[in-house]
RNA sequence: GCGGGUGUGGCGGAAUGGUAGACGCAGGGCACUCAAAAUGCUCCGCCGCAAGGCAUGGGAGUUCGACUCUCCCCACCCGCACCA
């Protein structure tokens, strides 16, 4: 007898569906549109459990749409810039286009045998001079719409490598490379101005009904809308130029409660300082010694030194505050400059500790009034509380209420004004590295940063460069940089910077909708397709990735290349969890662990030694930790559709789901299962029960109910849970051979977005005409889905202890004399009335007695 | 440090204000087999002979009723602007 055999079965469909141009978008036809997109891969060269799950659910979205009857979009390509490649031209030699073209070959050929319904002749890499010809273009426009611009920040240097580091080649603020010690330093770079569009951002937020709630409140944390007062103090003992220190503070309330002041040391009064004070200098340059990510300066011990400089309190004149310079005030936010309240500030509190200044309380609680001691009072600012120190407002009122209050009454008095700012900054694009997109600009000597010419364009990387050394390969190429002025035709030389990657990924989903056009988009075809429909990716790019997306689609709309309606270009969001993996270990003479492949592990033991491994409980699959499982093994083992099955089986789709040997093999068996009950068709009785028939068909429309909710509510477990129950109701029935025949196509149906290939077959094996992808999704007939009795549960005190059977459509008053005749109910009363009996009609009643 | 999330049987999970454990995995028993694999049938939260009690990370609260809502705590995961 034939067997499911997924190697025969799976290349035949996959060719079927090309040779039929089955997932090729149209946009002409009078169909409604849908846009399914997942985010596309980095081609580091070989696809993960991770991109399998994230396609599969894609793929489960596209091609329900499909059979739904809309034109789907559902392309792919790779976000193929980014250091990687320059690490393995490094290390290994070679070129990174090379590198990166043969990753993005062999990836394409890993993905192809998993079936996904995706439209292939629209495939670019961001690495093609064809589409970064086009960002180039658009980097002109936004300079010239004034969005993007030029000025000074800083960057990780390692000055033994003479070259910039990624926050992430800081390892405890050493290079990774040569282990020195990191130092910041200044350099001019480009800059788009999204903090313009903070506020516009921030409240689009609202609109954006289909993300989850998690991912928009933390855009909104991070664009960070305060209000707050700014003021100056005047100093005492500053140099010349510092007679006033701007600070700004979202808790004017506590100004009673300051005990001192202090700036970052980066603020211009401390590199004043520098230059005169050796202890502020030794200071200062300590504090450089810190990486520039805002986790290593967050996290890194608060450490401060005295300036001697006071300020005047502006309520109190006589009242001095000391100025101190301070490590975990960024230059970043608000002036620089801060007034500490040690009372209400934990960080502010832990600094005063340390190096001995007042802490003074400002409120104190209602309920439970203590002086502060070791941990700052910091209620919510919605809760009432008592001022003691208060000088606008109530003695008591909530934070919110004292804070409009101070505003207001300084605002007043002349002595500050109220001030809404962002956490938002500027987008710094500049990277000092070859495999990115070249910044089109030339600087002249005569004309000063000019824009090159867009019919020039594509500026290309020149092809001969090399990677012996660290540092920007643009920089040292011979010839490259020089030019001619674009403006006065005199010798210049090219912007050696390129872009960040995160450029690359911030328009690629408009680019999809005319990959091959001259522009960067074709307003007909943008017009048609955007937006996209439904985003499905990794919760890690929650803010960065889809807050620079969000920017881009309103840079592209201001500067003509995005239609209006294209402001939100996500239309709905879904982010998928992680798959994870147990971790096998042994440990060397040292005690130090030694990792193990899945593959070389059976029942806790070393397949080839036989020694017992410590298991670690499952986490995120990754090369070091060796918890890896290869796609391309499981797709060659039991099939693609068998791979498809188990990731979207386990676990909800958002959550992070354990990849098993034991679930792989038991997906495999059920989908045996399923062409069993195919094949066994046609030696079913010609005739069964009506009975028989009937529960079949109720088992079947249950399934396109419950299939259907799992797919539309990203719930792709419970429709796999479903089709479960189905194929159970079809291993037990005594139908007829017509009506099993009717709930295998609907079985079919059903199953396609998941396991498209055994879904041709089933569907075939069952009689169905066509492909079963082109088949109409069906529809559950209401009659089938309701039972003319149920059973309703009885609970004594909210405990369940018994139930009735009644009409489905029973009113209150029959449910209750039902209820109220039940034997445990009858006993649980004891001749008494019940306290209160609560009836919900089709749920429960409950008697409290 | 700051921001966000997650936590339910041996395991993945279902139920999102109304019967906690659907569906699956693992495990036990049985049938088929010379045997094994495969397949099929069946049992399966914990304690208890039973009646019953306990149980959704821990603790409190709201409610006739809480996995679900509120507050506090714990553990783990994600992000922190030059990783993609």
């Amino acid at each position: 007898m034939a067997r499911y055999d997924p190697a025969e079965i799976e290349p035949r469909w996959q060719d079927q569906w090309d040779r039929e141009g089955s997932f090729a978008a149209r946009a002409e036809s009078s169909q409604p549109k849908y846009y399914v997109l997942e985010m596309f891969p980095y081609p580091s060269g070989r696809i993960h459990m991770g991109h399998v799950r994230n396609y599969t659910m894609g793929d489960v979205v596209a091609r329900h749409k499909l059979a739904q009857g809309f034109n789907v979009l559902h392309p792919m390509g790779w976000d193929a810039f980014g250091m990687p490649a320059e690490n393995a031209a490094m290390e290994q030699g070679g070129h990174p286009a090379d590198w990166t073209y043969g990753n993005i070959r062999d990836m394409r050929a890993q993905m192809k045998p998993l079936g996904l319904s995706i439209d292939w002749s629209r495939e670019f890499a961001t690495c093609d001079p064809e589409y970064y010809g086009q960002q180039q273009a658009m980097f002109l426009d936004f300079l010239e719409a004034g969005l993007a611009y030029r000025r000074a920040a800083v960057v990780n240097w390692d000055p033994v490598d003479m070259t910039v580091l990624a926050n992430e080649q800081v390892i405890d603020g050493k290079g990774w490379r040569s282990g020195a010690e990191v130092e910041r330093r200044e350099l001019t770079q480009w800059f788009f101005r999204i903090s313009d569009m903070a506020e516009e951002l921030l409240d689009a937020l609202d609109g954006l009904e289909h993300w989850p709630e998690k991912v928009r409140l933390m855009q909104k944390n991070w664009i960070g809308r305060s209000r707050g007062l700014q003021f100056a103090f005047s100093t005492v003992g500053a140099p010349e130029g510092f007679d006033r220190l701007e600070v700004y503070s979202t808790r004017p309330d506590t100004l009673l409660g300051a005990t001192f002041a202090a700036i970052s040391p980066d603020h211009p009064l401390a590199r004043k300082l520098e230059r005169d004070d050796p202890a502020v200098a030794a200071f200062v340059a300590e504090c450089r010694r810190t990486a520039t990510s805002e986790e290593a300066l967050e996290t890194a011990e608060k450490v401060g030194l005295d300036t001697g400089i006071r300020v005047r309190h502006p309520f109190d004149e006589s009242l001095e505050l000391p100025v101190w310079i301070a490590n975990f005030i960024l230059m970043d936010y608000g002036t620089g400059a801060i007034f500490g309240v040690p009372a209400h500030d934990q960080r502010d509190l832990d600094f005063a500790r340390k190096y001995g200044l007042d802490v003074i309380d400002v409120f104190e609680s209602r309920d439970a009034p203590a002086p502060v001691a070791d941990v700052a009072f910091v209620p919510p600012k919605t809760e009432a509380v008592r001022y003691v120190r208060g000088f606008a407002g109530e003695e008591v009122q909530t934070g919110e209420d004292a804070i409009a209050a101070a505003i207001a009454l300084c605002e007043a008095q002349g002595v500050g004004q109220g001030v809404t700012r962002f956490r938002l900054r500027d987008w710094g694009v500049s990277r000092q590295r070859y495999w990115g997109c070249p910044i089109p600009v030339v600087h002249c000597p005569a004309c000063g940063v000019v824009p090159e010419r867009k019919e020039n364009l594509p500026i290309q990387l020149p092809r001969d460069v090399s990677f012996e050394h660290p540092g920007n390969p643009l920089e040292r190429h011979p010839t490259w940089k020089h030019c001619a002025c674009p403006q006065c035709g005199g010798d210049a030389t090219r912007e050696t910077d390129t872009m960040d990657t995160f450029v690359d990924s911030s328009w690629y989903f408009a680019r999809f909708t005319a990959p091959r056009a001259d522009k960067p988009t074709d307003p007909a075809q943008a017009g048609y397709w955007m937006n996209v429909d439904q985003y499905i990716g990794g919760v890690e790019h929650a803010i960065l990735h889809l807050l620079y997306s969000r920017f881009f689609a309103r840079a592209m709309i201001a500067t003509g290349h995005l239609p209006e309606h294209c402001r939100e270009p996500f239309g709905a969001l879904f982010t998928q969890g992680m798959v994870t993996h147990e971790i096998y270990l042994t440990r060397d003479a040292r005690g130090r662990p030694v990792y193990h492949l899945p593959e070389e592990v059976a029942d806790g033991r070393l397949i080839a030694t036989g020694a017992a491994v410590e298991v670690i409980p499952s986490a995120k699959m990754s090369k070091s930790k060796k918890n890896v499982v290869d796609p391309v093994t499981i797709v060659r083992d039991f099939g693609a559709d068998t791979a498809r099955w188990f990731i979207l089986s386990d676990s909800p789709p958002e959550r992070d789901v354990e990849w098993t040997a034991a679930g792989a093999e038991a997906a495999f068996r059920h989908l045996n299962r399923v062409w069993r009950l195919a094949s066994e068709l046609e030696a079913a009785p010609e005739d069964g029960t009506p009975e028989a028939d009937l529960a079949l068909r109720r088992a079947a429309h249950r399934a396109i109910r419950d299939v259907s909710d799992g797919i539309e509510g990203f719930a792709f477990n419970k429709s796999v849970a479903a089709l479960y129950t189905l194929t159970n109701a079809l291993r037990e029935t005594t139908a007829g051979r017509a009506v099993r025949a009717e709930a295998l196509r609907t079985m079919a149906q059903l199953m396609a977005p998941m396991v498209p290939h055994l879904a041709e077959e089933v569907w075939r094996m069952a009689g169905g005409t066509g492909l079963v992808l082109a088949a109409r999704w069906p529809q559950a007939d209401p009659a089938l889905l309701t039972l003319a009795t149920i059973t309703l549960p009885i609970q004594i005190n909210g405990k369940r202890r018994s139930e009735i059977e009644v009409a489905r459509d029973a009113d209150r008053a029959t449910i209750e004399a039902a209820a109220l005749a039940d034997e445990q109910v009858l006993k649980a009363l004891a001749g008494g009335t019940p306290k209160k009996l609560i009836v919900v009609p089709g749920r429960i009643v409950n008697v409290v007695v």
